[in-house]
DNA sequence: CACCTTTCACTACATATTGTAGTGTGAATG
DNA sequence: CATTCACACTACAATATGTAGTGAAAGGTG
């Protein structure tokens, strides 16, 4: 499975198509949605085909992002993983990645994105260099 | 442009295809080269198609990787930026989207990987946040 | 029970990205 | 002048994603 990133988009685009991630984060925020269900929350100007919520709903259950669970006569998905932990494994290998390939140069990048982004960041950083440091 | 990133690649494969990620390599350690230059270079079992090459290096041209300079009968074709810089700028927005997306949660695994990367980083880490946290 | 609606599977199509390569054209070279 | 070289233009295949039609199963309603 090829997985990409859409650097330049945001949130949850990073990983999923518009759609898809409009789907996951429906389903995020309620779990156990039928199509029909997600198509309604999806409807603000104009609703989507019930077939095009399916089809992505159900690539997105191949991809293991999505459970499926019968019953009766209509499907209830859920998310595998919370919104949380998701974010977490891909923040992580994502991180992971760049810093193996990027090093020092992610790190002094993700400072200054921290230094506009949020000012509270720096301390959680400054706790969690000392715990690292500590670790050792 | 949709810029995508394949994070479960290696390297420059974050950012290109793999053919691309190859060809930008070779300019970059070696910049103002011909497609045959290219060519002769990827060259390794079996060579690429003439053609193969310089589509791709016309299109990284497109997407305004590359710049293509006509001497005579011949293209000569050049990064726009160093890898450095492109590694630079890449991995800012990267973090920048990151960090504003996730926040503490991309921090904390960043520094994870940090630290079984390359511990000396995390000194400089600590003196970058010093530097911040005086500066407001 | 016949009919209609709901839900789903299967299939198809459009666009974009990337790798691949054929064909044609104009210029340099023997 | 004929061949060759570098290039432009064009095309095709695979994959990813968004979109939607058709048709089947299943249940309710008159």
């Amino acid at each position: 499975m090829n997985k990409k990133l859409n650097f330049n988009h945001r949130g949850l685009e990073l990983f999923f198509g518009p759609l898809e991630a409009q789907i996951m984060d429906i389903l995020w925020s309620a779990p156990d949605l039928s199509i029909k269900d997600v198509q309604t929350r999806l409807g603000k100007d104009k609703e989507l085909n019930f077939n095009t919520v399916m089809t992505v709903m159900n690539r997105l259950t191949d991809k293991g992002f999505l459970t499926k669970a019968v019953v009766g006569r209509t499907s209830i998905y859920r998310p595998n993983d919370t919104k949380e932990r998701f974010l977490e494994s891909q923040s992580k290998e994502i991180s992971h990645n760049l810093v193996e390939d990027f090093g020092p140069l992610v790190v002094s990048h993700m400072l200054d994105g921290l230094d506009e982004a949020d000012p509270e960041l720096l301390e959680k950083l400054e706790q969690k260099i000392k715990a690292l440091k500590k670790g050792r």
